[in-house]
DNA sequence: TAAATCGGACCTTCAATGGA
DNA sequence: CCATTGAAGGTCCGATTTAT
């Protein structure tokens, strides 16, 4: 879900694979933005063409294409290294001991410290916001505070997009994975006059 | 300055291959 | 039979270009 280049880090990090969707929408696909594997995906709703979005065509693939001799394998098995020397990315699935996955080394730069976050309050009416890493990873604009564990009122006026959002994305607004990692979230003025404007924008057509 | 574009690095999938 | 290989086909990062 979290998909963060290796980019991310500081050349003394790991490498981190990056995360794909298996299908990106239509629209994410000609403009070569991130999708995710919710429909309407989040850009769509973003940009208020959520009724466009829809997934792709995928091409069947080749069969009977001859392949040559693979190599000799090297000594033993010794391709558990994962690829391009990538770190064993933990996806946030659970280990085998149900310990949560470390997740702090693979957080890009911008995202808040590693810290677990308390579940709501529900006996509070204020509205707590989870957001995936993989959310913050796509709008590391969108973290306002994270230590403050008590969002009340969001420095912004956000309930139209928090209303879509969390319509169309509830797993975003929660821990996925059974991952601790979440954070409260403001979103930005930017997003927050996409979500109202966005309709008026029919220019997420693209060429390629 | 923000948003759109797009080249290419990176990732996933899965049929072919080859060892046990 | 099953683990491994490796290329096809895909996603999306990030530099560049274009629009406001």
């Amino acid at each position: 879900m979290y998909s963060y280049s290796s980019r991310d880090f500081s050349s003394a990090t790991v490498r981190t694979k990056r995360r794909q969707v298996k299908n990106a929408c239509t629209n994410c696909q000609r403009a070569c933005k991130k999708c995710d594997d919710a429909r309407p995906c989040l850009r769509c709703v973003k940009y208020g063409i959520s009724e466009e979005c829809v997934d792709s065509q995928r091409k069947e693939r080749k069969k009977g294409v001859k392949r040559g001799p693979y190599k000799k394998r090297d000594g033993k098995g010794s391709n558990v290294e994962t690829p391009s020397g990538s770190a064993p990315v933990s996806n946030g699935s659970l280990q085998p001991n149900n310990t949560p996955p470390i997740m702090a080394p693979y957080l890009p730069i911008g995202y808040p410290p590693y810290i677990p976050y308390p579940p709501p309050d529900k006996s509070s009416d204020a509205p707590v916001v989870y957001s995936a890493p993989y959310f913050l990873a796509a709008l590391p604009s969108a973290v306002h505070s994270q230590q403050d564990a008590s969002p009340a009122e969001p420095p912004y006026s956000t309930q139209a997009f928090y209303q879509t959002a969390i319509y169309h994305h509830p797993s975003y607004l929660m821990p996925r994975n059974n991952a601790p990692h979440s954070y409260p979230v403001y979103l930005t003025p930017m997003l927050h006059k996409a979500s109202n404007e966005a309709t008026a924008d029919e220019s997420v057509n693209g060429q390629h």
